[in-house]
DNA sequence: GACTTGGAGGTACC
DNA sequence: ACTGGTACCTCCAAGTC
């Protein structure tokens, strides 16, 4: 039979000791449609060069006679086929292997020991990417599927299971999937201490909080159950009907599922939502991962976290701020101390705090949903793999899922050792940063480079399989220090690769512009984060094509470029005040902007390969403070990292100061950041400093607002393993004294009091939000308030400090 | 005990 | 364990006088 079909999910299994492939997804009516693949497992055994055809004829027969014995089932070399191939470039003769299972493709690898073999590669690649490298059915894309119904899916929930013989690429129909998010409330939050008080769900024209504690008629969506157990069942029995291809929740991995697992065990039921009505799979790790067979369960928490965390503004992943900054909705309010002693109104708001969750979760979820799908078709690796695995991850899969065409061989996956020792390598020397000479600026232009290290690698061709152990004929040489790094002229694939992922990134941008729309600017933004993550990638310790000498090339290369810029701007009359990496941020000296953009062509016709120099924009004003001093022998110098700028259009840009910093009360961050707009707008300190006063009168006078002061900062480690006892680690402590659960990564929020006795330590001032107690005026004045604007109204010749004591002094007089 | 200096710790920049 | 290095700044810890 024919049918069309879009892949989803995937799954290997074994039948009569050999591997299959179960592929999961929908036809375009949106039918439930399961296809059944067979799989070859192989991997290569690169030889040794200067080998005759009698000796590897001879090799061949020795390992087609291996076979070993492992978990109740016998593995055996099938077949070997002799292929010329590449390996980090080279030409090699190699040895594909055919095993009759993959499970045991490490361990038949190990016993290949004959001394003829150089290397053995491409046992440690996972079994679905290698499905889908050799020309399987790729994820989320159309296919016109030819087989025969099977009756392997017989104990499967679908309309449709086809053992598949034929398969063709098709013109795609539209696909939404059908997305359910779900969300808890528990009486403790602590996995296996409390029990659950209710879900919520939420899909399209679908919500639902089921509960079994209390009830609310008036609530149409609330369903009452007599006990959580049928509560669970209840849920279950939900996402049946519902039939997701996505089932999402927020941190879902690490709360939601296992509590839901381990709910279901202690009323002992089973959690039977997977297809095939198994229920939900932990894998092991540093993270859980939750996995339901048929079903993607993406926790957007863990996608988010790995992709968009740096690009977003939130100081946290909640879902509260996630949802403010990306859908402008935030969570409802609910207050947690209430739970001991709710009443039937507190319960209706707990419902529906419980169903806004899963709402947002959803629509989190519909707006995530074209980068999914967009990184799923780019990286060719399902839903569940790309929603979970970090940068790193992404930009080797895109690598692993391009060799073919180089008709290379995969590097191997570095294990412990390996990565012990590079974890121990020494630092390389990174980008150049120019120390700014504090002050107010005007007339300012700002030049960057475009995809500065994308690019330096491009056009270097700085790459593992193009480092060379020497110099050869016409190749390049860095020098770093007293070393000397070579690589070839001969284009690499990684160069290449990361040449098509730029290229693609370009193409996909002006689509975009031209065509605003959601799916154009998924694809040219996850182009544009592969780019972004390419050369950390060569840095990274558990990276297949780790090459620090070429991250450290690249630096170089960066360093050179930077400063050889800065002098060519500064020789044609600008005055550069600041540059980091890649930007040169430099005074116009009443040159007109059109003679900047000049010279900016100019830069760029010297420019070599693809390497490209832009203009960032031109700024109005800018503020440039000095560094904080330590100690009375430091000499006061520009602060690198810190500055603010104003454009023509007046839009304001602050980098480094305490107004981003999380760990700054917000009376200081607020403060810092209208002291900033007022001197940027106006060019002077007047207003500033007025507000300034104004602030630090309201200090005094106690009448500052309890939220304003309170300082957070992350929990980075257990507390025990802390050498020095920080404000936040004692917060911490109180926080555990009164049983609150303590998790690495958290937000640990207190303020400082004044105490009774003098006490010197800032730790010993240590008060949660919610403990009795008055701000200390001292700390908040001398710690927080003064050093936010202290080298900013320096620049102006103003000492804060001496106004405000002169001040205070003519009150007491 | 006051003061200095180095380092741990956290967070930002690119 | 899950991209790299550079930099600022606070507060503690430990040393000196």
């Amino acid at each position: 039979m024919k049918i069309e079909f879009i892949p989803v999910d995937y799954e290997a299994f074994d039948l009569d000791d050999k591997n299959f492939i179960r592929i999961t997804g929908r036809n375009e009516k949106g039918k439930r449609i399961c296809i059944i693949d067979k799989f070859d497992g192989y991997f290569w055994a690169i030889l040794k060069e200067g080998l005759n055809d009698g000796e590897i004829k001879k090799l061949q027969q020795k390992i087609e006679k291996i076979s070993i014995e492992k978990a109740n089932r016998t593995t055996k070399v099938e077949k070997t086929e002799i292929h010329n191939k590449k390996f980090l470039g080279k030409d090699v003769k190699a040895i594909k292997i055919f095993i009759t299972n993959y499970k045991d493709a490490h361990d038949i690898a190990d016993n290949l020991d004959f001394q003829e073999i150089d290397k053995r590669r491409e046992y440690d690649i996972p079994i679905v990417t290698r499905y889908i490298m050799d020309h399987g059915l790729a994820p989320l894309t159309w296919y016109e599927i030819e087989g025969s119904i099977s009756d392997l899916g017989k104990n499967i929930d679908c309309d449709v299971c086809i053992l598949l013989e034929k398969s063709k690429k098709i013109e795609g129909h539209e696909f939404q999937p059908k997305i359910l998010a779900y969300d808890i409330e528990a009486s403790e939050f602590e996995l296996g201490k409390g029990d659950i008080l209710m879900i919520s769900l939420y899909g399209k024209n679908f919500k639902k909080v089921l509960t079994w504690n209390k009830c609310s008629k008036k609530q149409d969506f609330v369903e009452c159950f007599s006990s959580e157990e049928e509560m669970i069942e209840k849920f279950v029995d939900y996402v049946k009907q519902y039939d997701p291809d996505i089932l999402t929740g927020y941190f879902s991995d690490g709360f939601d599922l296992p509590y839901l697992r381990a709910r279901a065990e202690a009323n002992k039921i089973k959690l039977s939502i997977g297809l095939d009505k198994s229920q939900p799979s932990f894998s092991r790790g540093r993270l859980i991962s939750g996995r339901i067979f048929g079903i993607v369960h993406v926790d957007l928490y863990r996608f988010i976290e790995a992709v968009f965390s740096q690009y977003l503004q939130s100081e946290t992943l909640s879902l509260n701020e996630v949802a403010s900054e990306l859908l402008g909705d935030k969570k409802k309010e609910f207050d947690f101390s209430r739970l001991g002693k709710m009443k039937e109104d507190d319960w209706r708001d707990f419902f529906e705090y419980n169903l806004h969750d899963s709402y947002l979760t959803y629509s989190l979820a519909e707006k995530f949903w074209f980068d999914m799908i967009e990184f799923s078709k780019i990286l060719q690796e399902p839903l569940f793999e790309i929603t979970r695995d970090r940068m790193s991850s992404h930009v080797e899969n895109y690598i692993l899922h391009n060799l073919e065409r180089f008709n290379e061989i995969t590097e191997k996956r570095p294990i412990h050792d390996e990565i012990g020792k590079r974890q121990g390598r020494e630092r390389y020397e990174g980008a150049f940063v120019f120390q700014p000479t504090p002050g107010l600026y005007e007339n300012i232009a700002i030049f960057d480079f475009t995809s500065y290290w994308p690019s330096i690698i491009v056009t270097y061709n700085l790459s593992k399989s193009t480092f060379l152990n020497s110099g050869e004929k016409d190749s390049l040489e860095v020098d770093i220090d007293n070393k000397k790094y070579f690589f070839s002229k001969k284009k690499g694939f990684f160069p290449e690769i990361l040449n098509e992922i730029i290229e693609k990134r370009k193409k996909y941008k002006q689509e975009y512009k031209k065509d605003d729309n959601p799916i154009t600017k998924a694809r040219s933004n996850a182009y544009k984060l592969l780019a972004n993550a390419s050369y950390g990638y060569l840095g990274f310790f558990g990276a297949r094509y780790y090459c620090p000498e070429a991250g450290a090339s690249a630096t170089a290369i960066s360093r050179d470029f930077t400063k050889k810029t800065i002098d060519e701007i500064n020789k044609k009359g600008y005055n550069v005040i600041y540059s980091d990496t890649d930007s040169i941020c430099f005074e116009l000296n009443n040159h007109p902007k059109e003679d900047a953009l000049k010279m900016l062509e100019e830069i760029n016709k010297n420019l070599p390969g693809i390497m490209e120099l832009e203009l960032e924009d031109f700024f109005k004003r800018g503020l440039f403070v000095s560094k904080r001093i330590k100690s009375k022998k430091d000499e006061s110098s520009g602060a690198k990292k810190k500055y603010a700028l104003i454009n023509d259009q007046g839009k304001i840009k602050i980098r480094g100061f305490e107004t981003v910093r999380r760990d700054w009360c917000s009376l200081a961050r607020i403060l810092q950041s209208r002291v900033l707009e007022l001197i940027l707008r106006d060019g002077n300190e007047a207003h500033a400093l007025e507000l300034v006063k104004e602030v630090i009168n309201k200090l005094k006078g106690r009448k500052i607002d309890r939220k304003e002061i309170m300082i957070r900062t992350q929990l980075k480690k257990p507390l025990a393993e802390y050498k020095s006892i920080t404000p936040h680690v004692i917060a911490g402590q109180k926080l555990k004294e009164q049983g609150m659960p303590i998790k690495i990564g958290m937000l640990i929020e207190y303020f400082i009091s004044e105490t009774r006795e003098k006490k010197s330590l800032v730790r010993e001032k240590v008060k949660l939000p919610d403990e009795k107690g008055e701000y200390n005026i001292e700390y908040y004045l001398n710690n927080q308030v003064l050093p936010a604007v202290e080298n900013i109204l320096e620049v102006f010749g103003v000492n804060i400090k001496e106004v405000i004591s002169g001040s205070s002094q003519k009150k007491l007089f």
